[in-house]
DNA sequence: CGACGAATTGATCAAATTCAAGCGACGTGG
DNA sequence: CCACGTCGCTTGAATTTGATCAATTCGTCG
């Protein structure tokens, strides 16, 4: 078998279930592999897409780490949401016709390129795609609600334990450790994603190490209490 | 034309351009009448849906106000939104076929039912409606970007130069004035919304008024200097 | 091995929160 | 129609949290 003749086929595609729909008939999951044109793959440090770019396709991760940023006029920047394999990303897109974020690789990534077009077709005609389609965007939209939780009312610990329990349960879903991770952005990332500043990332890992809470070793961190994460995360303000 | 007799149909609503897709033939125009099943009032206060709700419609406002917010376990709430005629609320349920937020109306308001399995149904076989349902769900994963930008990085001045500025514009597109406005919430819901103390916003709007930027009587908001406003959100930090 | 980017840590500072008091508008019931 | 009570808003003073500025240290990669 040559790489020219690798099927782009979501059917045997061990990702499936996370970016798929279940419970297809046979004959759908055949029509549902045209939807995938291409693949693309994206050098770390490199955008897949940018603000401003004609929007033309949705993405599905299949390996790597991204992050998406939205800038304001004066350089400002905004982390809104770390993505991993199996996780579909381009959605901004939709609206106007153009991104408008950016969509940046944090290592070497691989994507599945899924042409709108053709997404619209046939989630009219596989009524099983439609819905999951309709359920990926309000996936998002809820989501956001919780980071909008996160950056509105919660106090910089609890937004980097609930950051940490999240990405470790996001993990664990596709079969990684449950206590253990390595962080795939930076300090200052994090921080733009929790709406701090990089200094308070660091002290606030340092704070959970020193109540050993996680192990962190650079971008590698092991979490040593799971429920006191979560009790911080619930805390009601008061310690 | 006894009330028994009015015909909730779309096609004869001013408010139309706001939330169906433009340029439809007549006979697709005809067609998305049959979305709007029925229509609710909501007297104020009162949840048009709540958390933990069976979801099975989404609702487009036809007048009143609302607001969107999510809780946590230990009782602080976040508002996610504020919805005015026109607009569409409900999205929050379709990933988990129920509701994930509170849906409020900050005064007695009435919207149109469109029962979400006709949505799906319709938008199979009309692909105008299918592309503004998928429109709508970008455009408020967009929005939220934005409200993400403005709680993680900017300041509360920032914070509020930008919901005024949002708020009278979508306004004005509701012919309404560009520069005065009557809030239906509170302090505190703004506050929730910015993700700062209803201290802070009285303060902050004190300070606008002092600097001649609006005037503020209560509820009553006058807009003296747009361009003010504009600089603040788009300030590099220092004034 | 050296250099650069990333992370940690300390000291100081500013912004927003908290606590507290008082005012004003509005609606209800006498 | 007015008195009263409630709720929302404003303003002040003290406190807390996280930001800023700055100096090292750590790691990785030419």
């Amino acid at each position: 078998m040559t790489p020219q003749t690798i099927r782009v086929a979501c059917s045997n595609c061990n990702l499936r279930e996370l970016c798929m729909p279940m419970g297809l008939s046979e004959s759908d999951i055949g029509r549902l592999d045209d939807l995938v044109a291409t693949r693309r793959k994206i050098k770390r440090g490199a955008a897949l897409f940018s603000n401003g770019d004609r929007f033309n396709a949705l993405y599905a991760i299949r390996t790597g780490f991204f992050k998406t940023c939205v800038a304001t006029a004066d350089g400002r920047d905004q982390v809104t949401g770390f993505q991993m394999a199996g996780e579909i990303i381009g959605l901004d897109g939709i609206v106007a016709d153009r991104h408008s974020c950016d969509a940046v690789a944090l290592e070497d990534a691989e994507v599945c390129v899924m042409p709108y077009d053709r997404i619209e077709e046939l989630s009219r005609e596989v009524p099983a795609l439609q819905s999951h389609v309709h359920k990926i965007m309000s996936r998002e939209i809820v989501r956001e609600h919780g980071v909008m939780l996160l950056l509105g009312s919660m106090r910089a610990e609890e937004r980097l334990a609930a950051f940490l329990l999240n990405l470790v349960q996001r993990l664990h879903a596709r079969g990684f450790s449950q206590s253990e991770l390595v962080l795939r952005m930076t300090r200052e990332e994090i921080g733009s994603y929790l709406g701090l500043k990089l200094e308070t990332v660091s002290r606030t890992f340092s704070k959970f190490a020193e109540e050993g809470i996680v192990e962190v070793k650079q971008r590698h961190v092991r979490i040593l209490d799971t429920e006191a994460l979560r009790a911080i995360v619930n805390a009601p303000a008061c310690a």
